[in-house]
RNA sequence: GGCGCCUUAGCUCAGUUGGUUAGAGCAGCGGAAUCAUAAUCCGCGUGUCCCGUGUUCGAGUCACGGAGGCGCCA
């Protein structure tokens, strides 16, 4: 058995998310952390909102909120949306909650304490109207390469150039529009990245778990030599730089979002023990028991750490985060697999939050049941390359796999049991070459299955899962029971009962992407809530695997799986999954476009 | 401007460290079956693997040049 961590990367607070972002790290690891569990690994899957940073602070002054209340909206919003998608996280925190403070301060004096932080003056513009420094986007002017006239102060968007906020001519401030701004010198921390260099490239060197784009990624930065880095703004809304530590200068100063956003993972999982009533401790490092356990020291070593995230990430992942936890010289978990995810496109477009392009995932849940986009999204997760978005694609893959292969599956062999049997599930007789040959193919991808799994590639999963449930539909066309019933009504039996025994089985492999189909049809059966007395022969020995039906089978577990199908008696329900038609599928593209933008 | 990535059947995409007739799903065509949400199952794929040059006994797979698309950085 092993322990696994799991973290998605933190999804930003202002607004939901889009199904780019769904599919580009929280889908994945919500899958990944199903299966270990379901394989009885001891699993945690850690995530949290990203709080801080301008963007937030900027919508919380547009809805006229404290920005606090705002993030506290938004984080319950994103929250709901997720549960109902069906995310299992053991805990979803938020990195603007107290443990993240005491964390990342934490880390910044040890990092000071190390040498490894100096302060830095930079020239800076002040607006005396709003009383404050104006970073980034908080001030705007005129690009002074093209002449754009509302350029940023981070970018221009007339040309998208790189800019300074002292760039911009005429700039003014994009708060209050004041044009009253003067230059002031303001002091800054800069984390000595440089100085880590070789601790970083040898502790990557012995990373053979990345996937090539991340290593590589990881190398170039090395190769072209890390940049110190500035990990302070001029902001309120923050986790506060330490006075004590640094200085009265860094009264009115936060830390960079980046700097504790990563942060956050750790402080969720503090979050996740606060609630089982344990105290953060107020000296040393400040964290309990449970989430040191995962995080620090020799408790920890045992665990298998996986993240989550979209390509855009990779650096602040492998170098930025591991460059805080490396110079705090202390013993942290940090990450063994990293598991990047290039774009999913709208129509070959970007889905875009500011352009309003694509489907959110707040819509996106009203218009269908959460395992229609599980099973769409992670059949077409973008893995290597970006992949695309159709709603017509989506028709395709949801009639064809979900209704049509394992919800007809289900429907045909459960109507036809009860029109001959009743609700009773008929007795298992002989079995013949045909269901050893079923349970041998079966056993064949459930290895496949399981390895696919095991690497947290979602495309191959998916494919498997269709091939194994399309034996079944193959198994009941070569052994053609409605034939059958006619002359032998005991092999009849044999046919649905062994058709049964599937159900349950395919409830459990695909549980990890379709959770709440997989719900629905155990839920069929109630003699699967005891499975040991549901036996249909006491005395007999039953794996493992049969006494919590939702453990996940070796290839070994099949014969008897296929041989001992629950018994009593079952429901048929009605049709798993509704179509999609042809006149939703226009509604859609309707409503939410069909071509590039 | 610098660097990196991508370009494979009508569509969406797989193709380990270069090695025999380049793969899957969908669509399409043909057949079987009729229990089932007109669902299922089986069979059928010669496509300049973006273009050019080169390395090699042998390249979709490596090198260089080019076209198109994308990303990161300054």
């Amino acid at each position: 058995m092993t322990r696994h961590l799991i973290t998605s990367a933190l999804p930003y607070v202002n607004g939901y998310k889009h199904l780019g972002n769904l599919v580009g790290c929280l889908l994945p690891a919500d899958v990944f952390a199903r299966f270990c569990r379901q394989q009885g690994h001891e699993t945690l899957f850690i995530c949290a909102t990203d709080d801080h940073g301008t963007p937030a602070e900027l919508g919380a002054i547009k809805e006229g909120e404290a920005p606090a209340t705002y993030v506290a909206k938004w984080h319950d919003l994103q929250e709901n949306i997720y549960t109902r998608f069906g995310l299992s996280f053991d805990w979803f925190g938020g990195t603007s909650r107290a443990p993240n403070h005491a964390l990342t301060q934490h880390l910044a004096r040890k990092l000071k304490d190390n040498g490894l932080i100096e302060t830095r003056t930079e020239t800076m513009l002040f607006s005396k109207a709003d009383d404050r420094f104006l970073p980034d986007r908080y001030v705007e002017g005129t690009c002074p390469k093209c002449g754009f006239a509302k350029a940023r102060g981070d970018q221009c968007d007339g040309c998208g150039s790189v800019l300074n906020p002292t760039d911009l001519i005429n700039p003014y401030s994009s708060i209050s529009g004041s044009k009253e701004l003067e230059l002031r010198d303001s002091q800054h921390l800069y984390l000595l990245q440089s100085k880590l260099v070789d601790k970083l490239r040898s502790w990557i060197d012995t990373q053979k778990h990345w996937p090539k784009l991340s290593t590589s990624i990881a190398y170039k930065w090395l190769d072209e030599g890390l940049q110190d880095r500035g990990i302070t703004r001029d902001m309120k809304w923050g986790v506060p730089v330490p006075t004590d530590t640094f200085g009265d200068a860094f009264a009115n100063k936060v830390f960079y979002v980046w700097f504790d956003a990563p942060i956050g993972y750790i402080a969720a999982t503090e979050e996740w023990a606060n609630a089982q009533g344990y105290k953060t401790p107020a000296d040393g490092v400040p964290l309990s028991s449970p989430a040191r356990r995962w995080w620090y020291g020799d408790e920890a070593k045992d665990v298998t750490y996986t993240e989550f995230m979209g390509k855009d990430n990779v650096y602040f992942h492998t170098l930025s985060f591991p460059a805080t936890l490396i110079g705090s010289n202390e013993p942290w978990t940090m990450v063994n697999t990293l598991k990047s995810y290039s774009w999913l496109t709208y129509y070959g477009g970007k889905f875009s939050t500011s352009m309003g392009v694509g489907v959110f995932t707040d819509t996106a849940i009203e218009l269908l049941p959460a395992d229609y986009w599980r099973y769409y999204l992670l059949a077409r997760a973008p893995e290597g390359d970006d992949s695309e978005f159709r709603w017509t694609d989506m028709q395709t893959v949801v009639n064809k796999d979900l209704a049509d292969v394992l919800g007809n599956f289900v429907n045909r062999t459960l109507t036809f049991t009860a029109k001959h049997f009743g609700n009773t599930i008929p007795p298992m007789g002989e079995l013949t070459e045909a269901e050893d040959q079923l349970a041998e193919a079966i056993a064949a991808r459930v290895t496949k299955l399981t390895a696919h799994m095991a690497n947290a590639d979602m495309r191959k999963s998916v494919e498997v899962l269709r091939d194994i449930w399309t034996l079944g539909n193959e198994y009941l066309a070569t052994q053609e029971p409605w034939k059958v019933i006619k002359t032998d009504k005991d092999r009849a039996a044999t046919i649905l009962a062994t058709a049964i025994a599937l159900i349950p089985l395919y409830a459990t492999l695909a549980a990890p992407i379709i959770p709440f189909t997989a719900s629905t049809l155990m839920a069929l059966f109630p003699s699967l809530e005891t499975p040991k007395t549901a036996h249909p022969q006491p005395d007999a020995t039953l794996p493992a695997t049969l006494h919590t039906p939702w453990s996940w089978p070796t290839a070994d577990d099949i014969p008897d799986l296929l041989g001992f199908p629950p018994t009593g008696t079952f429901s048929v329900p009605p049709p798993l999954f509704a179509k999609l038609t042809d006149e939703q599928i226009a509604d859609w593209e309707a409503r939410f476009g069909n071509k590039k933008v």
